[in-house]
RNA sequence: GGGGCUGUGGGGUAGCCUGGUAUCCUACGGGCUUUGGGAGCCUGCGACGGCCGUUCAAAUCGGCCCAGCCCCA
């Protein structure tokens, strides 16, 4: 398995390999989820969860099926997804009057219950989000967790009483993202979408992308300005203090189990899996190293060791009837941050023998304590990753100045600001427009395409 | 949207052209032995995507369906 020749069929066997989903059930881009991957799946979960609830998010749950009367209301954003959604045509044998949507997204499964919910603003800002299966039905194909037909997603979904205070809830959530995607050991970048590839029915979108070893761009999230796109549409409005009707400003912000595609994919190598120590389902694995006629003796101290540090940490006990080697590749494919060894040898020094998964690197160590030294060293471990894939990126953003010298990772283009010359690029080099910089970069120079002075960057590359 | 290809135990495959006995690796169960990087030996379980047709006889030939993959727009 190497990563760098063959990404796609590395990718597709280490996720095989460490058991994360198994992609025989009989529809296409519908994975069943198997107990490790979901394991981490709920991980990510809870990182969301803890992030929102922090900053006063409330968890909600909306009915999966949407009636086509209010699926249709806002004429952009029915366009945008008219052509892949499933539909419920029959209740039982009998054509519905009213046909259902399985939800591609829940703007218009939650704003008709705002508009209900929302009188006054002592009602505001409204906080919400979801973590729900939606339903997008893909006719390209299909990849594991990358472009699936049922999606994991997280959704969050605000109204404000000003057109500032959903552009403050923007940067709110940008400084949520910087904190998960540090737990996740994913670097990004942040872009303004094209006015003419933004999320339909909104007033703007940011993008944010990182990059995969294959040299093509991920999305990971997105936020979505919407002004009172929606409200208008939904009738969402609170009374003003002055006792006016006015409608509601309206943000949202959405990732996916995408994020987990991009944790196998940036971190992984030729052994499988490297986890993140904040997303590991098992943070340390304990391999007793039996020898014949101290079978009992070494195994009563591996579980002495599993007990002290359970408290302390994610720990599995490896008490499998195998031989240590067998182990050690398992775990290792598995992409478990920390093993710990315990043989004769390390019995009679009152030690254990510790191997760093993404470095291999090995240590003795005391067993007095040593819960609070591997938890230092999964710190350790967690701003590496990091700080390595974001190496990684930051070396593959290249400034161009011709359109012939794209190449495979972030190019960033100087560009005039028509739309005409953005549509070039994408014609011209085969590649997606991602936007302009949200974090704004000196442009200078000549638009690539148009020769005309560049007012701005933009971002082009191969996507997923 | 248009064109091409594939489907054999859980995974990977041989056999298909030229119809008759389904191969090997791996995984899995049981046993013995072993344990500091995928051990070995013995033994066992398990498959021709579905339906219809041709034929004495179909994994093999034909049709339809289902599933998956690739290329082009």
């Amino acid at each position: 398995m190497k990563k760098d020749e063959d990404f796609s069929e590395w990718y597709a066997s280490v996720i095989e390999k460490a058991e994360l989903r198994d992609k025989r059930y009989p529809i296409k881009g519908m994975d069943v989820w198997l107990p490790y991957g979901w394991a981490i799946m709920k991980r990510v979960d809870q990182a969301w969860r803890e992030e929102f609830d922090a900053t006063g998010h409330r968890e909600v749950n909306f009915p999966l099926l949407i009636p086509e009367t209010e699926f249709k209301k806002e004429a952009d954003h029915v366009k945008g997804f008219e052509s892949d959604v499933y539909w419920v045509t029959h209740g039982g044998l009998n054509p519905l009057d009213i046909r259902l949507v399985l939800r591609p997204t829940s703007e218009t499964a939650m704003y008709p219950m705002f508009a209900l919910w929302i009188r006054s603003h002592a009602d505001l800002p409204l906080k919400v989000y979801q973590i729900v299966s939606t339903f997008r039905y893909e006719t390209k194909m299909t990849r594991t967790f990358l472009r699936v037909r049922e999606i994991h997603f997280f959704e969050s979904h605000t109204a404000h009483a000003t057109f500032e205070d959903a552009q403050q809830q923007i940067q709110e959530d940008l400084q949520i993202h910087e904190r998960l995607m540090r737990r996740f050991c994913l670097p990004y970048i942040v872009s303004k979408r094209p006015d003419w590839d933004k999320f339909p029915g909104a007033d703007y979108s940011l993008g944010a992308d990182t990059l995969l070893p294959s040299g093509r761009t991920l999305q990971i999230a997105t936020f979505h300005q919407y002004k009172d796109n929606f409200s208008k549409v939904y009738d969402v409005k609170y009374e003003d203090a002055e006792g006016a009707r006015r409608y509601v400003h309206q943000t949202t912000d959405g990732m996916s189990e995408r994020l987990v595609g991009a944790i196998v994919a940036v971190h992984g190598d030729e052994k499988g899996l490297v986890l993140p120590p904040e997303v590991a389902p098992i943070q340390v694995v304990i391999v007793p190293i039996l020898e014949k006629g101290r079978q009992e003796e070494i195994s009563r101290a591996a579980l002495e060791v599993y007990h002290s540090l359970l408290p302390h940490l994610r720990v599995h006990l490896d008490d499998r009837d195998v031989r240590p080697g067998e182990k050690f590749y398992h775990w290792e494919a598995k992409g478990v941050p920390l093993r710990v060894e315990l043989g004769p040898k390390d019995l009679a020094k009152g030690e254990v023998v510790i191997v760093q998964r993404r470095s291999g690197e090995k240590k003795s160590l005391g067993v007095l304590g040593l819960h609070s030294r591997l938890k230092s060293i999964l710190e350790l471990i967690q701003v590496d990753l990091f700080a390595r894939a974001e190496k990684v990126m930051k070396d593959n953003i290249t400034v161009i100045t011709r359109l012939e010298d794209a190449r495979d990772g972030i190019n960033a283009i100087p560009w005039c600001g028509r739309e005409s010359c953005g549509l070039t690029v994408t014609e011209r080099t085969g590649m997606s427009v991602l936007g302009t910089p949200y974090y704004k970069e000196a442009a200078s120079g000549k638009c690539a395409v148009c020769g005309e002075p560049a007012i701005e960057l933009l971002y082009a590359a191969k996507a997923y």
